[in-house]
DNA sequence: AGGGTTAAGTTCCTTAAGGGAACCCCGAGT
DNA sequence: ACTCGGGGTTCCCTTAAGGAACTTAACCCT
């Protein structure tokens, strides 16, 4: 299938697939965050084939968006989010929102989150992050950025 | 190679999935969101497979969240975001910032936002619906919802 | 009227990635 | 010594992505 990689395009967005854009990649990061940590969790949940979880892991730690660490003197292992994967989360939460929105039909929403500081059931909302005020994807211009002819490190 | 549907998950994560989480899906958003409504248009600018392409557009399109429409009277069609897309496009905003803050290295953010509201460069930002305060990862609690035995519609 | 042009697909072949089952390794417990 | 269980690896089969060539349906020009 020789998947073509979108790392050397000037977009964050084709970048940020290259580290979770594979499939099952977010489901995995979904279990990390809510406590599935082992491989064998892993894939009893997702039933996704062991090679390839074995594949994703090691690509997500590679990428430093989760970390394999020992919890035995056993060649036992969990993995972890990174800071950089908790910030991943985000999107799962967006996603998680739009599918609520869309998709969930009439059962309503599978999962709920509430939120710490209110202790309401809630949803998260995109606000602009110097002005406070709502923005998507009508409320914004897109302009070249310092990185635009950058040689995709 | 057969890859298994997630949409039989009662998880909004998986549903989404199940619309944009194919290969370059995200990427013909991201474009057709940017003014790139036609075919030979993608084609040329992700430089993707034309079957495979055919193959996202017209799913995309089942899903409902492009619309593809005539704009001359020979066979000439376009793409254009929905309701549905459009509110898609936040989780690109979202890939967009977390690309920009971890792999986009000293050249920096290859494109920027203006947001309307203020007129500045900015990002966008998670926050509650409820309460407006800052919403991540570890902010929140998961509660089952109404559509946990969800027999996925 | 005939020939060329262009957007939007379709067809066909090759190669690589996912699915799935079986197998392996290593340290602990008994 | 022998079994157990987590965490993988190996193998084969099927299917999806890449890529180039081909098709179709209107329009345009002479």
């Amino acid at each position: 299938m020789q998947r073509t990689s979108f790392s050397g395009m000037a977009c964050s967005i084709a970048r940020t697939l290259d580290v979770i854009g594979e499939p099952w990649s977010p489901l995995i990061l979904r279990d990390v965050w809510v406590g599935m940590n082992r491989f064998e969790q892993l894939q009893a949940d997702l039933g996704i084939s062991r090679k390839v979880l074995t594949e994703r892991l090691n690509h997500l730690v590679e990428q430093g968006v989760l970390e394999r660490r020992p919890y035995d003197r056993r060649p036992r292992y969990e993995y972890v989010l990174t800071r950089k994967g908790a910030e991943l989360v985000d999107l799962l939460m967006v996603m998680k929102g739009w599918g609520d929105r869309w998709l969930a039909g009439e059962a309503g929403p599978p999962v709920l989150y509430r939120h710490h500081a209110c202790g309401e059931i809630a949803d998260v909302e995109l606000r602009c992050d110097h002005c406070g005020e709502p923005m998507r994807a009508d409320d914004v211009d897109l302009l070249p950025g310092p990185g635009v002819a950058g040689t995709a490190t």
